[in-house]
DNA sequence: AGACAAAGCGGACCGCAGTCCGTTTTTATT
DNA sequence: AATAAAAACGGACTGCGGTCCGCTTTGTCT
């Protein structure tokens, strides 16, 4: 009689126990509610937890830290973007030539990160940087990149075209350059154009 | 007898007091002993007033916040290194043609930034942005841009070739998609011909 | 020199992020 | 159904950033 322990399947997550998971729901829930209410800003970890009902450690189990909490609120709108990048009507998702594509996602994209400035502000390094945005606009750029006909160090390009996209740097140039949405726009693509072109006419 | 108030020169700052620059120094000075000592995290705000020998009122009072005393931190390096783009020896420095001066400035702008990453980090809004640092690298940026020949929105442009050089970028870039800074360099290079050739060779 | 503002100073105090550990709930097993 | 291990929970507690306000220093005007 050997214990069945049916092995571990190496990595699969353990599975989420039933009261973890209501908890995390009415966290998120939660979470929102505040941020609507007060603003990012305005949302104290304590305050998340009372509104959820339960005590302040299962906010940090849940999520580690605010930043993580932050992060987590964000991944949902950006799921849902995902979706619409890779299987929504073109030109952001497929059966637009490449280059629209690659204009079109930089519009989507700045509208987004303008958005939700102070979310990603608030989820910091778990924010924008090495969490499933990242990766996901990083590998789609790189792609498209390539379709384009681009050559050279595409990882590199692609990290320095999205560059400009990020929250702080619009920020920026809407606030304090007075750039409006609209010159940001004509200016990525005239970026696009300018990066993309050298390799089209030679 | 009228009040000799010899008129304030309209925005003239009313000149420091001695204690005032006195406290100054010395606060600067510990910073600067802690953050080498403990590094840029370990550095306390009561630590800094007491090894300074002052009260931590008079911290916040000189430098408004944590990262406005990084800031200042930061800001001692980043004169010098002005000084060097604006009167330097070539190619950072006036002397070189503009093209070399730009792949130049993108090297050394990419040390610095690489260096002081902590920093940076900490001094958060006050730090990269908003402060010192972002008007003058813009403007030269927008001054090489031009005297290149590039057409076009030269202001954005300018603020889309900086951004790469930011350093949370080169951070993700280095550690997590383990770039070495000699691609980083090549990158720039690459880049920064890309954006210019359009206008020199159409 | 004396006096009077203004600027500067100090450190007690507050709020929030994050930790710790004893208690409770869930789930697998018999 | 009983049991036991693992996972989750809660809330008191700590440390740090930032504020506040009564006291002291500095500089100026007579």
């Amino acid at each position: 009689m050997s214990t069945t322990r049916l092995l571990p399947l190496l990595g699969a997550p353990p599975a989420e126990r039933s009261d973890a998971a209501r908890n995390r729901e009415a966290l998120l829930q939660a979470a929102e509610a505040l941020v609507s209410r007060c603003g990012v800003d305005g949302v104290t970890m304590d305050a998340v937890a009372a509104q959820a009902g339960v005590g302040k450690g299962t906010v940090y189990r849940r999520f580690v830290s605010r930043e993580g909490l932050m992060a987590a609120l964000l991944n949902h709108s950006e799921t849902a973007w995902q979706a619409a990048v890779l299987s929504g009507p073109p030109p952001l998702g497929p059966g637009a030539p490449p280059l629209d594509r690659l204009l079109a996602f930089g519009h989507s994209r700045m509208e987004i990160n303008l958005k939700h400035g102070d979310l990603i502000q608030a989820a910091g390094h778990a924010g924008a940087r090495a969490y499933a945005a990242v990766s996901f606009t990083a590998m789609h750029v790189r792609y498209l990149l390539t379709e384009v006909g681009v050559r050279g160090d595409i990882a590199f390009l692609a990290t320095a075209l999205l560059a400009p996209l990020e929250s702080v740097i619009l920020e920026q140039q809407t606030r304090t350059e007075h750039i409006s949405l609209e010159r940001l726009r004509l200016g990525w693509d005239d970026l696009v154009r300018r990066v993309v072109s050298a390799d089209l006419t030679p």
